[in-house]
DNA sequence: CTCTGTGAACTAGTTCACAGCT
DNA sequence: AGCTGTGAACTAGTTCACAGAG
């Protein structure tokens, strides 16, 4: 990923492990909720416990913005929450526009979550001549042709792609020309970007497949204890056996809508 | 997380490391377009540059799961498609249901890649009412009372939630008292479950917060930095403390018309 | 000679355990 | 006392680099 010279060996302060970035929005929603029940305080334990992680892991986190408890005490909540907001940049006002306004993009204009975190959608857009003017979550949807200038025009530099997966590298590279520079990709496809652009995926069918996985195991599990571990000799057997058979007629590609 | 059981050292055939799973679907999704364009062997080079990683990584990967490549020559795309997809379970009919049919429920019955991959969705349910019976996707929204009904007697296994925030974990504790053993989370909650039950989540504005991250940094690069003073806790408070609401939005439009 | 498969070296991330502040 | 902050130990994941199959 980008990450790849982005090293800065130097500055110990600004360096963040991704690790820790990942879970500090996980944090911030853990903390947000106990601010709304005027909690003041919370322990690592605490926090830890709401926020699904070990506390060992969320105060080695937290040790990387700074030392912002109190030693015998806890943690200030609404001062964590701005450290924590501020850190990730949610204290300023990130215009966002979502391209591709199916079932998953209207389902996106509409979610809660963005507009409640500094996120901002400034524009819907797709490539439908006949969406074009309708509203969605209170936004009328503009067409395609409009994009450059919608992007420019309100300083956008995050985009979300939620168009079909063959549309999705064409959007991405006029996003991207036309001064984007973080992609959320909602697309079933793989994109290709210069280098100082961000691109974060969320596959929907990868985590489903994730979790076939596992629970595929904890069904064989059950039927014989630790049978034995030469599985792998026999089950290429009997692969080579079944061999080239067209497997599945089954699908087109993945595409969402 | 269901993480912690202890690792079983022994047999090296099982222990197919977690980073490694996340990714077959990556390589079974780049298989799969190879396969549709007939092509008949592909290098460990080449498929990696089809989805998006390192080939020495890939390699590394394949080598978990046996040696199904020929040296000099690469591998056979028929063959790796047919075992990826064994090991993840694919090879299987998965039962699913889908739990809170709002924008986001609709958009996932809709969603092609499920159908597609060896998940056939089973169920819609809805808490509303006014829901049941309604057709999305071509099938009809079931109530949340048929849940435990459903789930027995198509033996779901798996269960996805897409409700709000506060409905979630009641809802996740239904599924797993009628049976469900993994979940895939939506609900920008932390979800608690008994031992032996896999939760994976998606959360959308998680993502978008880590790319409001990378972004500031970039920006910060050139600028002078904000530097907030610290005492402007109440604003980034107010700011961030709002809703807890579920990913989908019942909230209409946060935007002013 | 080409390209896989894999030990070995390295890097990132997690957990432990305790010194030290309040 | 209680709890944070953090070096040190450990574990997981990645990359290197090359032996060896075809």
């Amino acid at each position: 990923m980008a990450t790849g010279r982005t090293h800065r060996p130097a500055t110990r302060s600004r360096g963040i492990p991704e690790a820790t970035v990942a879970r500090l929005p996980l944090y911030l929603r853990a903390l947000t909720a106990l601010s709304e029940r005027s909690v003041p305080t919370v322990s690592s334990e605490e926090l830890a416990a709401a926020a699904g992680v070990n506390s060992a892991k969320l105060r080695k986190d937290f040790s990387y913005l700074g030392s912002y408890g109190t030693r015998g005490v806890g943690y200030d909540v609404e001062y964590l929450v701005y450290q924590i907001s501020r850190e990730l940049g949610l204290t300023q006002d990130w215009p966002v526009v979502i391209v591709g306004i199916g079932n998953l993009g209207a389902a996106l204009a509409n979610y809660g979550g963005f507009a409640s975190r500094g996120f901002r959608v400034a524009a819907l857009i797709d490539a439908d001549p006949a969406m074009a003017g309708k509203p969605v979550a209170g936004i009328a949807v503009q067409h395609t042709d409009e994009l450059e200038h919608i992007i420019e025009s309100n300083g956008v530099s995050i985009g979300v792609i939620a168009t079909p997966a063959g549309a999705a590298q064409q959007v991405c590279e006029r996003l991207v020309a036309a001064g984007v520079t973080s992609i959320l990709n909602f697309a079933p496809t793989v994109l290709t970007v210069p280098d100082g652009v961000d691109v974060r995926k969320v596959d929907l069918s990868i985590e489903l497949q994730i979790l076939a996985f596992h629970e595929q195991r904890k069904a064989g599990e059950e039927g014989g204890p630790d049978s034995g571990g030469p599985a792998v000799a026999a089950r290429a057997a009997a692969a080579v056996a079944d061999d080239r058979k067209g497997p599945d007629g089954d699908m087109p590609a993945v595409m969402p809508a």
